[in-house]
DNA sequence: GATCGTGGGATTGTTGAACGATTCTACGAT
DNA sequence: ATCGTAGAATCGTTCAACAATCCCACGATC
């Protein structure tokens, strides 16, 4: 007979899969990537990388493998694999996926739980304090995790991890185009209306909103990217 | 200087770039699980699947891992790769990201070109005549093209990437739910509505017939799922 | 009789070396 | 300045080996 307690163990499963040597080295590199320590278009030496973490080659290929799906690195036959340096196409690209999933997803926003709704009101409230601080680095934190939190309405396990990676793949684009705190200050009351609106029951206003801040985040991303 | 003409020749890049064996390798056994030659639930073997297939451990590793990246097979560690039994609450994922996606691209029906729009068409006049000759394996085809096609109105390549993983992990499942035909009769005419809604310009009803198409078949494909 | 150790056997995880294939680089020929 | 080529560097893949882990069957214990 199962008892109800044993489904609380569940919550420590994590901690006991012990991540394989492919995937840690994947999560090392991972860090390095998204802190901008490994700049976009470097290529990664297997033997050299390989070499200075002490694993062999083919466990350091699968760790590339994985970080070519999550779109970090891109990888070229016979070449090698690089950091990825995103262009302004796959800006756009990153962001109509962006409209269709988070604008779907603000749809849903009367039908989930309260717990979601908080989750994503949360995030803005914090941006808001940081951004009078002038601490844009966590501002510009916070306002990743509400459109995270916006995602996570849809309520899809899968749906989640794909714009994690979507995410990811943005702060890539950031690192390239340096320098956008004066975006920044334009989005944190725009996030504000779009919560207010919420709030009111305007479900329809908030997605016009959202898919117009999302245009202008665009427009000005893949602007700063092709000026170079 | 840059000749227009050169461009052309981009479209045979595809060719050229020969794939590697863990590729091959791959894209072999996506086929052999799609059919449900290789049935859910089963362990797919290192050694005998390396030996069968005359390469080695290693690049057979690399082929599970982009499999595993598919969701058409788990991998479970020091246990080996398995390939996957889609059980009811990863198709009730699954379904709310297609809720997700395919609502939030089918609004843009209005913004896009005419050749999507079109390619949207063309699949449910297909699966009229196909059903029409009692042919429901290639009807249920033209479904999946229909919905592909929807989520192509989005524009975004990754987008459409994900969701032909997505479509592919529903293939599996239905594997598993067999003699689905009953309900493949009453999506016809529901495809054929939302058509028609579409080409009257009446995008929200469309996107209404089209979240109760997936409620509900969301709900038939768990309930055969469960039942077993 | 059911549970609990405890082995051995099979399979996976990871390494290291090896070699052909491909790409890059630099040098020299036209 | 462009082209061709030889050599070096790197990638793609295989193979063999061994440690770590898991599975299974056999008894031991209560």
């Amino acid at each position: 007979m199962t008892e109800t307690w044993v489904s609380t163990l569940a919550q420590g499963k994590a901690d006991l899969e012990r991540a394989s040597t492919a995937q840690k080295v994947a999560d090392m590199l991972r860090e390095r990537v998204l802190d901008g320590e490994l700049a976009p278009g470097l290529r990664l030496s297997e033997e050299a990388i390989g070499g200075a973490l002490g694993v062999s080659r083919n466990t350091l290929r699968e760790a590339f493998r994985l970080l070519t799906r999550d779109r970090l690195l891109v990888h070229e036959h016979s070449r090698g694999v690089f950091v990825r340096r995103p262009t302004g196409d796959d800006v756009r690209d990153l962001y109509a996926a962006r409209r269709v999933i988070e604008c779907g997803a603000l749809r849903r926003w009367n039908d989930v739980t309260e717990a979601l709704r908080e989750a994503a009101r949360a995030p803005v409230r914090q941006a808001v304090t940081r951004a009078e601080k002038n601490d844009w680095t966590r501002a510009g934190q916070a306002n990743i995790q509400f459109h995270r939190a916006i995602v996570r309405l849809a309520g899809s396990e899968r749906l989640n991890e794909e714009s994690d990676r979507l995410f990811a793949e943005l702060m890539l684009a950031f690192n390239v185009a340096q320098e956008i705190n004066d975006f920044y200050q334009s989005y944190v009351p725009w996030n504000l209306r779009i919560v207010e609106l919420l709030n009111n029951g305007e479900v329809d206003q908030a997605v016009g909103q959202l898919t117009e801040y999302l245009d202008a985040a665009e427009q000005d991303l893949v602007s700063r990217l092709e000026a170079q």
